[in-house]
DNA sequence: TAAACTATTGAATACGTATGCAACTTGGCA
DNA sequence: TGCCAAGTTGCATACGTATTCAATAGTTTA
């Protein structure tokens, strides 16, 4: 950290004002005469002077700062392009993003307390969901928090989320229409609510309308799960012809076992299904069909509920956005 | 930002202490008294009080903010794993990433006040090289700058790089080994140290032993412009027989164009290198033969630049860790 | 010409915490 | 018993800025 700082107080002397006519001369709201803001900026060039925005943050009681929480940067290929988007859009706002990683063996509940400390004006959060009750101290202290494609009922988070539900009911009467008869499911963690709505959407769908002998395979949002747990279904005495994946990157991993590794033809001996439509999917390598997850609007919500603060910090707003349907080569179709 | 803060008078206050005593009790080398120190913590715990981060660092004049300016996050497929681990271990060492987007429309020096004003301990800097002024600035008010898998001689800032040159005459010689005549470079943007050096390294490598009619296309760091230069490529009348990408994003698209759009087979007619060893390069899908980035160990090289300010900011040590041939089944090898 | 404004500026203070210093307590030792 | 050292604690202050309030200069109105 700087050691030393020019502040304010040294652009002041040099331009002859005071330290408050400084603070006003950086604040374009503030009446300063145009001759003396001049003076003043002139002079903070010369010293090389920016506002400390901690010292800034200490007074105003506003950091201009949003937390952001997220895991599986890496794995998923979903959150990378998330992550850029909010970080250019906040940019723009004049808003800076504190990145928190969720270490896999501590749960989000120990890092919050952290993440209150830098005192950030909201929180998005796109990674394993909190508790309530840490949600509710976020929010009554005047800090939205925003549950980032996961489900919260009956708190005080905002949420904002792809239709996950609907989208595996697409999905099931996508296969059941093209007249697929053993239909399996590969799951992401129990844990996460991407997966159970998915999975709710999904199965009850494929219930309705009268399959309900799934198979299904549980594991991690990853390439390799999605490929070691397709190679388990391809391998049974009564192979699947059509798998939903809960996330395009286990698609893909699917896809590659049944091809590279078992000489099954997609999609026709097998249907693969995907969920995101991250950047892969359009590849001629995969052609996968998939759902994709309206990305910039679900953006565009967070970024109003960021800046809707006027009357206090929003909160309980939900935000369901439709997935759309993505039909490309690696699913038989109607 | 919090309104109604719980502060450390109110701890103060409610444990029967003075605010210093509070401030002690969570430093564990201040001297308190066990069971003040319990007393205090017990009412800081039945408030729900968190100690300030801001306040806090304007006092001690240290943020605990390592600033991470970072470019192509969503196209590089490379970067995503680089940050996640620069998050989790620095917050493992109890600091936090101030993440700062690049846009295109704008050049990092703009962005960087922005960052001093945060008052970060330490920067990296994983996108364009800003200018020697700038950095100096930071390295004179004691705050070291990083440039990683960026390259800048004569300067303050230290430098953690993959030895590219290095890489590009591995690849050279891996092709020239095997027979190739007709070689092509598909460049990265001209601005970048990267693409600069490993194409200096390729080239240079490839004139001494005598192979130096290059075909060459330059663009971005990008699957599409990948396609897009490896299908012009080998739509000349003496395409190349091998095809260098300066990353292996480009890589793969080239791939792409070759197998499905030109019906070309690799590695049997048209033999593929990248760069990077992204997650797709060990995918069957692409098999892709690339130079491994050595990505821990220039991770733990920038940490401990990082934890090394006991005597004031390390400044112009320049660190080049070597690359490692991957072979795998993208290229003909001798 | 006097009074009532407006525009601009400075003085004083507060944000929440950390730290140098002094004051106090306690126990050990002669 | 008296004195000193070690261990704790509180007081006062500083970090760099934003903001309230009062003061001043300059301008307009009656």
């Amino acid at each position: 950290m700087a050691r030393n700082q020019v502040t304010s107080i040294d652009v002041a002397k040099l331009a002859g004002v005071s330290q408050p006519t400084v603070s006003r001369s950086f604040d374009p709201d503030s009446p300063v005469s145009p001759e003396t803001r001049a003076r003043v900026l002139k002079a903070a060039g010369e010293l090389g002077y920016t506002p400390n925005v901690i010292a800034r943050s200490l007074k105003s009681r506003s950091t201009n700062i949003v937390g952001i929480i997220m895991a599986n940067l890496t794995s998923s290929f979903f959150y990378p392009n998330v992550l850029e988007k909010f970080t250019l859009r906040l940019q723009a706002m004049g808003k800076q993003v504190l990145l928190f990683g969720a270490p896999p063996d501590r749960t989000v509940d120990e890092i919050l307390p952290q993440v209150m400390g830098y005192q950030v004006d909201s929180l998005i959060i796109a990674s394993t969901t909190p508790g309530r009750a840490i949600i509710d101290e976020f929010t009554r202290y005047g800090t939205p928090v925003i549950l980032f494609n996961r489900f919260s009922s009956a708190t005080q988070a905002n949420v904002i989320c792809c239709d996950n539900e609907e989208g595996g009911r697409q999905i099931a009467n996508a296969l059941l229409d093209a007249g697929h008869q053993r239909i399996a499911y590969i799951a992401g963690p129990g844990s996460t609510a991407t997966n159970k709505m998915r999975e709710k959407g999904f199965v009850e769908q494929l219930t309705t309308r009268g399959n309900s002998n799934l198979m299904r395979e549980q594991g991690r949002y990853t390439y390799d799960f999605g490929r070691f747990a397709a190679r388990r279904l391809l391998d049974r005495n009564d192979p699947p012809d059509a798998i939903f994946c809960a996330a395009d990157v286990m698609a893909l991993g699917a896809l590659d076992a049944a091809r590279y590794e078992l000489g099954i033809t997609v999609p026709e001996e097998l249907s693969i299904i995907g969920f995101d439509d991250i950047p892969m999917a359009s590849w001629p390598a995969y052609n996968l069909t998939t759902i994709s997850q309206p990305v910039d609007e679900m953006i565009d919500a967070a970024i109003q509920l960021i800046g809707d603060k006027n009357d206090g910090a929003p909160r309980g707003q939900t935000k369901l956005l439709p997935g759309k349907l993505i039909v490309r080569g690696s699913a038989r179709m109607a």
